[in-house]
RNA sequence: CGCGGGGUGGAGCAGCCCGGUAGCUCGUCAGGCUCAUAACCUGAAGGUCACAGGUUCAAAUCCUGUCCCCGCAC
């Protein structure tokens, strides 16, 4: 099987360390392009193109797969199939059509629920119980294609944006090299996408991310744990020197009752317009992630306290 | 030179603007108390205040330079 490999983000190298230890041949790897990234505003190179030009893998970073030039050199490669995971770019169905097996996408939500950029989040922001990992034959709609292969995983109460797409991503990544054996084999079955339950998983938005403390307990826990920790839901806490943009990166649901946004403890418990959320850790503005109790040694937030 | 924050006993912070014997919460150690949901009381150890210069009678605090760290740009 001769592959090319199409991916970006940390969730795709997953994928992309898996099929080369599986021992495909992977042509050429195409990435979105370096952007300034880290302090310093440096040009740095996407996690998926770092990881294949460690190995000596050919990487290409077109700006756009849509650039005739770009689809006829990646025709040229003659390929038995390719997989994208998290590429960044909708792909023309001259593409998608070019390798002689087909292209193959993963995708992490139970299609066809959460179609589309942001799928582990909004699973976690709708207080989804279980999601997973699935891999598709790609089509020209958006995440339209017939599954092949599929994981479940459940999401239980403790769980956040970052630790559901790192289990996603191995269990993608073993999902993917199985479903290329099944493909080389000639045996893969596609099954259509059922017609109803679909939704579609918009990319997230960092303006929506603060907390409205009047909402109800249950919604603010899943969406402090959908954007952890990537962008954060963040509040405002009154200091000495002003409010202060704090981001809660986990929390829990507990069944006390108060005035919306005051703090019903010196433990981080805030009352909200239905139960309270008792923040369990969070991340000063233009600090590192610190558990909670370590967060109040400095920064004491005594019961009573009105949060924004 | 993209923007911003910071380096103070093991951890998290205050003090810096308005120079003058280093403070808080926690941890550690010793002893006591208590068989209670982060336990409590008493005592102790532990810091060249990132580094190098400068100003000054005196610098964590003011000035200059250097190193390192972190956050945001997804």
């Amino acid at each position: 099987m001769r592959l090319a490999f199409l991916g970006t983000p940390d969730f795709a190298v997953s994928a992309l360390a898996a099929i080369v230890e599986a021992g495909y041949e992977v042509a050429c790897v195409y990435s979105q392009p370096p952007a300034p990234r880290g302090r310093g505003h440096e040009l740095k190179p996407s996690p998926v193109h770092a990881f294949a030009a460690a190995r000596g893998i050919p990487v290409r970073t077109p700006p756009s797969m849509r650039d005739p030039a770009e689809i006829e050199a990646f025709a040229a490669l003659d390929l038995d199939a390719a997989v994208v995971v998290a590429f960044g770019q909708i792909l023309p169905g001259a593409v998608l059509d070019a390798p002689r097996l087909g292209s193959y996408n993963v995708h992490a939500s139970l299609l066809p629920r959460w179609r589309g950029a942001a799928p582990i989040q909004r699973a976690i922001m709708a207080g989804d119980k279980v999601t997973g990992v699935q891999v598709m034959r790609m089509t020209e709609g958006l995440d339209e294609g017939p599954v092949l292969a599929s994981a479940t995983l459940r999401i239980d109460a403790a769980e956040t944006a970052g630790t559901l797409h790192d289990r996603l991503a191995v269990a993608g990544a073993a999902l993917i090299v199985e479903a290329l054996a099944d493909i080389a084999a000639g045996r893969a079955v596609a099954t259509p996408q059922a017609e109803e339950g679909i939704t579609y998983a918009k990319k997230i938005s960092p303006k929506f991310s603060r907390l409205d403390w009047s909402k109800p307990g249950p919604v603010l826990d899943c969406k402090i744990r959908g954007l952890s920790p990537f962008p954060g839901a963040w509040f405002e806490m009154p200091t000495e020197k002003g409010p202060v943009r704090v981001k809660a990166l986990l929390s829990v649901f507990e069944d006390e009752t108060g005035e919306a946004g005051v703090t019903l403890d010196d433990r981080l418990l805030v009352a909200t317009g239905e139960g309270a959320v008792r923040l369990l850790r969070v991340q000063r503005e233009g600090k590192g992630p610190q558990d909670a109790d370590v967060f109040l040694r400095g920064n004491p937030v005594p019961a009573g306290t009105k949060l924004g």
